[in-house]
DNA sequence: ATCTGTGAAAGCATTCACAGCC
DNA sequence: GGCTGTGAATGCTTTCACAGAT
C-alpha cells in the first residue's frame, strides 16, 4: 500500500533546476535595467527551448501576458516565491574540516532581496575543534545539535564529514528534526521520505565529464536553436 | 539537416551518474574483501531498483553470470573502463581565487588504480597572481594556456573564475583545444557540441533544497524497498 | 501581429515479466 | 532454484501545434 499517491501534480525535478536558472537570468536582466522579457529570451539564455520555459512556468501558474511576454520584476518575484527564497533559511554545518570551514567562510549566502541563508551553527565531534570560533560562531559537539535546531528553528544542514561518518551525521541531523540535507559526502544517504537531500559532488562531476569527453557523440543529440 | 542522428544507442545521462555510484559501491565492497555481488545488493546500496542496475549495465555489455551475480573485481574494472577512469586525465584550473586555490590543494585526485587526474597547470589573468606557486605549480597567464594544452595534452579544465568572466574563460579553454569543462560558475556556458560541460554549483543545490523542503510531497513519489 | 498557455503527440527512461543460463 | 539479460509495457518529460489574449 501507499503506492505512488499522485498528490496533486508531479513536477519534474529537471523543472526545479531550470527554475533556479531562470531566476538567475531574471535577476541579471533586472540588474541591467531590462523591464520585459519573453520565453524566447529566457530560453536562449538558459539554452533550452521556449516550449520548455513556458511549460515549466505553467506548472505553477500564469505569469505572462499574451502578445507581450513577461514583466521581469514580477516573474522574478514569482520564481523567488515558488522556490521559497523569499524567506530566511537557517542553516547548520556538520563537519568542520577543510570543506566545512570553507563553507563557513563563504560570503555569498545573502543577496539583497533574492535569498537569505543564515549560518546558525557549526558542529563536529573532534574535541580539538569544539570550542574554536569560526566566522563568529563557536563550534559545538554534535550532541548539542538537537537543542540548537529546536531553539533556533534550523531548516537545513550541510553535511561535510568524511564519507564513513556521513550516514551517522545524517541520522543525527534527522533526529534533531532537520528536513533538508545538502550532502557533500560521496555516498547515497538513507533518509525517510519526509527529508530532502541534494547531492554536491565535484569528483562525480569530473568522472561524468571523463565519460562524455570519451563519448562525444552521446552529447551531440542536440540541435541549433533558431 | 543534422537532426538528432541517433549515432548508435543513446544512453540516459542519469545512467552515467548511476554508473559512477555503482563504481564507488564496488570499490568499497572490494576494500571490504567481498568477491561477489548482485544487482539486488548494488540496488540497495545505490537506492535504485535492481531492474535499473541491470538495465544500466546492459547498455554496455554483459558482465554477470546468471544464477551467480557479478564478480566485484571484474565489474569494478569494467565500470572503470567504461567511465574512462583507467587512464590518466590531465587537468588545468582557470581562475585562482579562493575556490581555484582550494581545488589546487585538494588531495583526492588519485586513488590507487581507480582514477588518476593530474593537475598540470594553473591560470589567471590577475598580474598579482601570475608567478605565484601553488601546490608546486606556477600560475600562468591565460594567454599561455594554448601552448600548455598542446604540449601537455590537457584533457579538461576547471572553470573557477567570477561569473561575469566565465564565458570568456570557457572560450579560451575551447580555443586552446580542451574538450571538457567542469564549470563552477553559476551560468550556462555556450560551447560547441564537441565540448562537454558538467556543472558544479552548491548554491543551486541549496535553492533546490529549499523548494523540496517546502514541497515535501513532491519527493514522496517513492516507495518502501522491501 | 505577437507571444503566452496548454491539450495532444512524440520521444525517453524506467519498470516489468520472463526467457535464458548457471 | 537463483539471478542475469532484455524485449515489451508503462509512465514520465519534452516537443509540438494551435487556441486564446492583447
Amino acid at each position: 500500500m501507499a503506492q505512488t499517491q499522485k498528490t496533486e501534480l508531479s513536477i519534474p525535478t529537471a523543472t526545479i533546476s531550470r527554475l533556479v536558472t531562470y531566476l538567475r537570468i531574471l535577476t541579471n536582466l533586472e540588474k541591467s535595467g531590462v523591464n520585459r522579457t519573453s520565453s524566447d529570451q529566457l530560453a536562449e539564455e538558459a539554452q533550452v527551448s521556449a516550449f520548455q520555459v513556458r511549460k515549466d512556468l505553467a506548472y505553477f501558474g500564469r505569469f505572462g501576458t499574451r502578445g507581450m511576454g513577461y514583466t521581469v520584476l514580477t516573474l522574478r518575484r514569482e520564481l523567488q516565491r515558488i522556490l521559497g527564497l523569499n524567506r530566511h533559511w537557517n542553516v547548520v554545518i556538520i563537519g568542520m574540516g577543510r570543506l566545512g570551514q570553507a563553507l563557513a567562510d563563504y560570503p555569498g549566502y545573502k543577496e539583497n532581496n533574492l535569498y537569505d541563508f543564515n549560518l546558525k551553527g557549526l558542529f563536529d565531534i573532534d574535541p580539538a575543534k569544539i570550542g574554536m570560533t569560526m566566522h563568529g560562531i563557536t563550534v559545538s559537539h554534535v550532541n548539542d545539535l538537537e537543542q540548537l535546531v529546536r531553539e533556533q528553528n534550523i531548516d537545513m544542514g550541510f553535511l561535510t564529514v568524511p564519507v564513513e561518518k556521513a550516514q551517522d551525521a545524517a541520522d543525527a541531523l534527522i533526529k534533531a528534526g532537520i528536513k533538508g540535507i545538502l550532502n557533500f559526502a560521496p555516498t547515497v544517504l538513507e533518509v525517510g521520505e519526509d527529508v530532502a537531500v541534494e547531492q554536491v559532488d565535484f569528483m562525480a562531476g569530473m568522472k561524468r565529464l571523463a565519460f562524455y569527453i570519451l563519448n562525444p557523440h552521446l552529447k551531440a543529440l542536440k540541435e541549433d536553436e533558431e
